[in-house]
DNA sequence: GGCCAATAGTTTCAATTGAAACTATTTTTC
DNA sequence: GAAAAATAGTTTCAATTGAAACTATTGGCC
C-alpha cells in the first residue's frame, strides 16, 4: 500500500493547482470592491468636497457621537493617522467640533456640527440607494446568504492574522 | 383611501433607512478585501521584494505570455500607468523581458524571464494556499453560492457605470 | 501621399499614504 | 512620589498613486 503516487483528486474545485486571476477570490473581491467604492465616492466626493476617510468619520459619528479619535479608528477600520488627517480637514471645513475629555486630556471628544449632520443627511441616502440598486439583483434569501458568507469569511480572515 | 400616510414597511431588511457602517455592503467588502490583500501581500512582498502590481503582472503573464501592456492592464484591472511602472521595475529586476511587435512598433510584447517564472512558481502556491485556508470555512455548496453571488454583483456593478 | 484622429506607452507633478519619530498626558511600578 | 511605560494624537519624510500632458507610431480619410 505504498503512498508514493496519489491519484489526482476530484474535489469539485477547478483551480486547485493553477492560479487564474479571474477565479482567484482575493482578486475578485478586490476588483468588485474597487468598482463599488469608486461609484459611491464619485457620487459625493465632487459634490460635497468630501474624501472617503472624511465620509467614514462622519458616518460613524452620526451614529455614535462623542467618540475619541481612536474609537473612530476602531469602528471605521482606518488607522489613527488617517483619522487624524480626516478630523483635521473636517474641523477646518466646520463639519466637526472637537473638545477634550475632562478626566483624560489626551482623549478628544468628536461631534458633528450641524453642517456635518447636514452632510450626513444628504450623503447617507445616496450611499444607501446605491447599495439598494446593487442588491436589486439579489432576492432576500440571496442577500441573507451573502451576508452570512461575508461574515464567515471576515471572521476567518481575522483569525488568520 | 388617502395615500398620505404609509405604514412602515416590513421588508425583512434591517437598515432600509439607517446607515450602519458595519452592515453596509460596500464598507464590509472593503474591510474584508483589505484584510485579505494585506495578508497575502505580507507573504510575498518582503520575501520576494515584489509589490502587488508587480505580482499581478507576473501572474497574468505566467498564464498568458506575450501580452502587450494594455492587454495586461485589461486582464488585471490595473490602469496603464500602474502597468507601465510595474513593468519597468520587473525589467530592472530581470524578471521580465520586453520586445516589440514587428507589425506595430507601439505595442510591447511582454514575457517572463526564467527568473520571473521562478518567482511565479514560488508565489502562486502561497497565494492559492491562502485562498484555500480562507475558503476552508465554506463547504463546496457555499463556495459555489459565493462564486455566483460575487459574479452577479460584479456584473451589476459594471452595468451601473 | 498628407493631415487628423486614435492608440500604446511614458513622464511629470501634485496629492495621498504609511511608517516611524515625536509631543503630551496618564498610568504603572518601585 | 519619581521614573518608566503606556496611550492619544500629530508631524515628518519618503514612497505610492493618479491625472494630465507628453512622445511615438499607426490607421482612417480626402
Amino acid at each position: 500500500m505504498g503512498a508514493a503516487i496519489s491519484k489526482p483528486k476530484a474535489t469539485g474545485r477547478s483551480n486547485t493547482d493553477q492560479l487564474h486571476l479571474d477565479q482567484f477570490l482575493p482578486y475578485r473581491l478586490s476588483v468588485l470592491t474597487n468598482t463599488i467604492s469608486m461609484h459611491i465616492a464619485n457620487a459625493y466626493e465632487r459634490q460635497f468636497d468630501l474624501s472617503v476617510p472624511e465620509w467614514r468619520v462622519i458616518a460613524v459619528l452620526a451614529r455614535y457621537p462623542d467618540l475619541s479619535a481612536v474609537e473612530v479608528a476602531e469602528r471605521t477600520a482606518m488607522d489613527k493617522v488617517a483619522v487624524s488627517r480626516a478630523v483635521q480637514r473636517l474641523i477646518a471645513s466646520r463639519r466637526l467640533k472637537r473638545s477634550y475629555d475632562k478626566n483624560d486630556r489626551r482623549r478628544s471628544v468628536l461631534r458633528l456640527s450641524s453642517a456635518g449632520e447636514a452632510v450626513y443627511t444628504q450623503v447617507a441616502p445616496l450611499a444607501l440607494r446605491y447599495e439598494e440598486d446593487l442588491l436589486a439583483v439579489l432576492n432576500s434569501e440571496e442577500r441573507r446568504a451573502l451576508d452570512e458568507l461575508l461574515a464567515r469569511l471576515m471572521e476567518r480572515a481575522c483569525s488568520m492574522s
